[in-house]
DNA sequence: GTTAGGG
DNA sequence: CCCTAAC
């Protein structure tokens, strides 16, 4: 009972250390920050049994701690450390400790919501709950992901769990605890087997929890009843809540286990509710209802992460191009308060970087303060949605409008004739025009040599030409371009022949200038290659196969003459390789007729 | 910036 | 298609 008492009283001041903290922020944290480190030496040198610091400092550390892992969610080493080092000293005294634990779980609690505080009278179990929040908020760059969860999970709690467990009375959870059958001294044969030391811990109930976090992996698991999980509250009593898989992210979270007092539950239930769903089963049906809750959450407390959603929605918005994305970031921007999260922890933190990139990051989501960068280059990653999309995308709409440019190019460079306006004017279907308009303009140009009306068959222009924003992807990576594939068409391969006549093989950009103005898609580097890939065929093929290049895959049937044209250039111009720039376009026109000719 | 070549 | 070396 006494402790009890002291420990209220420390609650108090701790409150009002906290309160300043707050203010202060960053400038008062250093000082905790130190005191954290600290404690952990003792307590490793200590087996448990040595108290560092008066409850008062402990308190403060604590609360400290506990605050700035909310905020910034990065402090896990000290936080844990100090979990532990209360855990030990807990030894000595227990009942102390944990309240004082509990009690500034509660304070953090209170920040957000104040008016359980004055309802909590003891904590029991903070620091199973701190050692949660810190597993889960290490994960780091997993924690992009987590974080949506982390931030319901921690919020949840540190709150929930504050109030919940604030209850002082052990013997009702006693009753609750799993290990409750064994006796203290089996619980310590349990424990040493653990934690590989002794301890001198009579309470069954911190013996069980820390038997029970150890071997989750200090998740905080303690006897309760309800579990948390992401926003939910899930009364556990089939599971034993070590592990839960988080259905929505399908990512295993530690347990949090909420040592809970009936009657607590009961007064908190309806600010429960409000946040987090408390549902026997249904864990699963919370995922879409879990992004409301959790903005709900966030906009009633003051959020602190980037959350979830935020997250998620942005990584969603960005597969889909900048969608809609940020539905949830208004309010927790709004509502958050930014300043406070980082400082607090010393080495991780980088406040002023960390934040800045962070807040680019935001702006371009729109706001989020935590977003991760990891996660932005995720996202970027998804290449194949937007390739996707982008191909999509292009068929319909953009057909028509290509063409229109296309046409306009190819006019401009003295390519096409009246015909184009024609088609121009005619088509109002994308997909037939194109054709019409291709042909007609080779038939112009290189209708003799190319000739035949193969031509006419193959020209598929369709689709190519639809499509210049989609060609180059700016990547993630170092590397930006990416092209996705784009099969070269007939339209594609006669014009590049065309062009290699004309210009001569090695012109790249010459040809890409005049010959594929209308093409932007395709590089000077991809004429090459392609004109390689071409070469490569034609001399592989028989030319006197012309007509039927049945070639293995019809996705790229080249027909035959062309490739015999390309042959042809190619010999061409492998006799007289380089022509002068000037004679080579001026003769370009003629030479290639001359050569063609002959060939046909 | 282009071109050639290899991967 | 991508990347790089060389011009």
């Amino acid at each position: 009972m006494e402790k009890v008492v002291e420990v209220e009283g420390c609650d108090e001041g701790k409150f009002e250390v906290t309160g300043l903290e707050k203010s202060n922020f960053v400038l008062s944290s250093p000082k905790h920050v130190a005191d954290p480190v600290v404690y952990k030496l003792v307590r490793v040198d200590g087996n448990g049994r040595l108290v560092p610091a008066t409850d008062d400092e402990l308190m403060e550390v604590e609360g400290l701690l506990e605050n700035e892992k909310r905020e910034a969610h990065i402090v896990a080493d000290t936080g844990q450390a100090l979990g532990c080092t209360f855990n030990e000293v807990s030894s000595s005294g227990m009942p102390q400790l944990e309240s004082s634990e509990g009690l500034s779980l509660s304070e953090n609690t209170e920040a957000d919501t104040e008016k359980l505080s004055t309802q909590l009278e003891e904590t029991v179990p903070s620091s199973a709950r701190s050692f949660s929040d810190d597993h889960v908020t290490q994960p780091g760059s997993v924690g992009e992901y987590l974080k949506p969860l982390d931030g319901p999970i921690q919020g949840g709690s540190s709150t929930y769990a504050g109030y919940i467990n604030s209850k002082p009375d052990f013997s009702k959870l006693k009753g609750e605890i799993c290990l409750d059958n064994l006796s203290i001294k089996e619980l310590h044969e349990v424990f040493k087997a653990t934690f590989g030391r002794d301890t001198t811990v009579k309470d069954k109930l911190w013996l069980k929890r820390r038997i029970t976090m150890g071997l989750t992996n200090s998740c905080d698991v303690s006897t309760t009843t309800f579990v948390i999980k992401d926003n939910k509250l899930v009364k556990k009593d089939n599971e034993d809540g070590s592990n839960n898989v988080n259905l929505a992210t399908g990512k295993e979270y530690p347990a949090v286990v909420v040592e809970y007092n009936v009657d607590l539950l009961n007064s908190l239930s309806s600010q429960i509710d409000e946040h987090q769903t408390i549902s026997e089963n249904n864990v699963a049906e919370n995922n879409l209802a879990n992004e409301d809750l959790a903005a709900d959450q966030r906009a009633a407390k003051r959020v602190r992460k980037p959350t979830k959603r935020y997250i998620e929605e942005l990584s969603e918005a960005e597969s889909k191009e900048y969608s809609g994305k940020l539905i949830a970031s208004p309010k927790n921007i709004g509502i958050r308060p930014l300043p406070s999260i980082s400082h607090a922890r010393p080495a991780r933190n980088l406040p002023l970087e960390g934040r800045t990139i962070i807040t680019r990051l935001d702006s371009l989501g729109g706001f989020g303060i935590q977003v991760p960068c990891v996660y932005r280059v995720r996202r970027s990653r998804p290449r194949k949605n937007v390739t996707a999309l982008l191909k999509f995308h292009p068929s319909d709409m953009g057909m028509t409008a290509t063409f229109i440019k296309r046409g306009l190019d190819v006019h401009g460079s003295h390519m096409v004739n009246e015909s184009m306006n024609k088609v121009l004017e005619v088509n109002s279907t994308p997909g037939q025009t194109p054709q019409q308009f291709v042909a007609e303009s080779n038939n112009e140009k290189s209708s003799t040599d190319l000739g035949q009306n193969m031509e006419l068959k193959y020209v598929d222009t369709s689709g190519d030409t639809s499509d210049d924003n989609v060609v180059t992807v700016p990547t993630a990576k170092g590397g930006i371009r990416r092209k996705h594939h784009r099969a070269w068409t007939l339209s594609e391969v006669m014009k590049l022949v065309e062009g290699v006549s004309k210009y001569g093989a090695g012109r790249w950009s010459e040809i890409k200038r005049l010959a594929f103005a209308s093409y932007s898609y395709r590089t000077s580097v991809d004429l090459k290659d392609k004109w390689r890939n071409l070469l490569k065929a034609s001399f592989a093929q028989t030319p006197t196969d012309k007509g039927a290049n049945s070639r293995k895959h019809p996705s790229m049937p080249i027909p035959a003459p062309i490739l015999l044209r390309v042959r042809e250039l190619a010999e061409m111009q492998a006799q007289s390789p380089s022509p002068n720039l000037s004679a080579s376009k001026l003769s370009a026109c003629g030479s290639v007729n001359e050569t063609r000719p002959g060939y046909l």
